[in-house]
RNA sequence: GGAGAGGUUCCCGAGCUGGCCAAAGGGGGCAGACUGUAAAUCUGCUGGCGAUGCCUUCGGUGGUUCAAAUCCACCCCUCUCCA
């Protein structure tokens, strides 16, 4: 492939590039070597669970590889168990090895769905940092200063606003540099909070020999709520596993001034398309839940394929827009102790007991909010007993559905 | 080691001259209305309990008091300045 394609497929999509200069002269060597470049891509297994977010620089990695890059899939074992301060400001609580484990275990299952495993080489960067003696770990830690340390965003809003910083933190960004001294890597990929960690691997490098890397930077992908960084911990993730139904209702939450940047980082609908979709936006000539509808569904299908699509819009179109209930409404039994000796349930009691509602109390605000009806008709006094019969539909809000079995 | 400032409900953050505090305000979440969708907007709710009352909660443990998030003692944790 000529350098100038090449280079498109490098750069399609990074909010920043450091530096393409540097990306150009290595493509044209590793092409005069014969050999290909070698793109880190690290991950920290806190959070088992694959979502949109990771998806962006995957799908990147996908592409890299798809031109015959070699692709390395790091999964940060050891730096998971300090937890990297990143985006909150907070410390991350250190996870222990075993569940650290189980997580990576999970998390490769599922990048796979995004990666070709015959082309990917995974690594864990306990096997290098684990070894590590104090001496050489204070070796590590005397190529860089407290100074440059708090030139990272988070440590300097951190440290202005007087909040803790573990000096463990600081190995973070060190560690991370260092496993691209051990992965002689060329090229490292990652979202555009991790400028501070990517170019600590750059002068790693060029400490220990090796000739800096080059830094892809993606942009971050907000989630649901349309505000904050798409993660699990703050629930307003999509998940690559999360069931096609679920899936597409998550994605039509998102707020519509998110759908083209949604389109651009996590479909695979060509950029022209995708252009003329946000000019129909702007102009009117295309309503703005067609377009999410559309996002909805080119999503749903990478993940479980266009059958799947189909149904999930199908389901969506008939619970939302006609108001009708979903196909697959879970049976419950009633058990039979809230029953009184009237064979009555209390309304509180059933919502309760079904699962519904978390609380008695919870149950109480629903009834008087009116989100609660049963059989198709809304039910607003707590105080309400009703004789149970089998196939009672037990609705709460929009969502939440139940069935007596 | 010394001096000072703090640790509040899911999060941020008031309260801290003791009762009117299940604790202001914001965020998030949920619900209702509306709609163009689980978008936007507006409104309400947001510890638990068969409940106009009771129970648990304001870093931890004890104490004072009829009554403590609020006062006292000790302890743990964070920050600032000094060493």
């Amino acid at each position: 492939m000529d350098l100038e394609k090449q280079m498109e497929v490098f750069l399609r999509g990074t909010a920043e590039v450091i530096s393409p200069e540097e990306l150009r002269e290595k493509l044209v060597r590793a092409d005069k070597e014969g050999r290909p470049l070698r793109v880190k891509l690290g991950v920290d297994p806190s959070a088992p669970d694959i979502h949109l977010g990771h998806t962006v620089p995957l799908r990147k990695m996908r592409q890299l590889q798809e031109i015959g890059h070699q692709v390395i899939f790091l999964v940060g074992d050891f730096t998971g168990r300090i937890g990297d301060p990143t985006g909150r400001s907070e410390t991350r609580k250190q996870l222990s090895e075993e569940q650290i484990r189980e997580n990576a275990k999970s998390y490769t299952a599922q990048v796979f769905k995004i990666l070709d495993p015959k082309k990917t080489i995974v690594e864990y960067n306990s096997r290098w940092l684990a070894p590590l003696t104090f001496a050489e770990v204070v070796q590590l830690a005397a190529k860089t200063t407290v100074a440059r340390m708090l030139e990272r965003d988070d440590f300097a809003k951190r440290f202005k606003e007087n909040r803790p910083i573990g000096v463990h933190e600081f190995f973070y960004p060190l560690m991370q540099g260092y496993d691209s001294v051990a992965l002689r890597a060329d090229v490292e990929m990652g979202g555009t909070d991790q400028k501070f960690n990517l170019l600590m691997g750059r002068q790693l490098q060029r400490e220990y020999g090796q000739e800096p890397q080059v830094c892809l930077m993606l942009p971050i992908l907000e989630g649901i709520d349309g505000v904050q960084k798409m993660s699990k911990s703050l629930g307003n993730h999509i998940g690559i596993d999360d069931p096609p139904a679920e899936m597409y209702g998550k994605t039509m939450a998102i707020p519509d001034n998110l759908m083209i940047k949604y389109f651009e980082l996590v479909t695979d609908v060509p950029l022209a398309e995708i252009r003329s979709l946000a000019q129909g936006l702007q102009d009117g000539s295309l309503h703005p839940r067609d377009v999410k509808m559309r996002l909805a569904r080119e999503i749903v299908t990478l993940y479980h394929g266009s059958q799947a699509a189909i149904e999930a819009e199908e389901a969506f179109k008939a619970v939302f827009q006609q108001g009708e209930l979903p196909d697959n409404i879970p049976e419950i039994e009633l058990p039979a102790e809230v029953l009184d000796e009237n064979g009555e349930v209390w309304i509180v009691r059933l919502l309760t007991a079904l699962d519904l509602c978390a609380s008695g109390s919870e149950a109480r605000r629903m009834i008087s909010q009116g989100a609660v009806s049963i059989d198709n008709v809304r039910r607003t006094d707590p105080e309400l007993k009703l004789k149970p019969h089998r196939g009672m539909l037990v609705r709460v809000g929009k969502r939440r559905f139940a069935k007596l079995a």
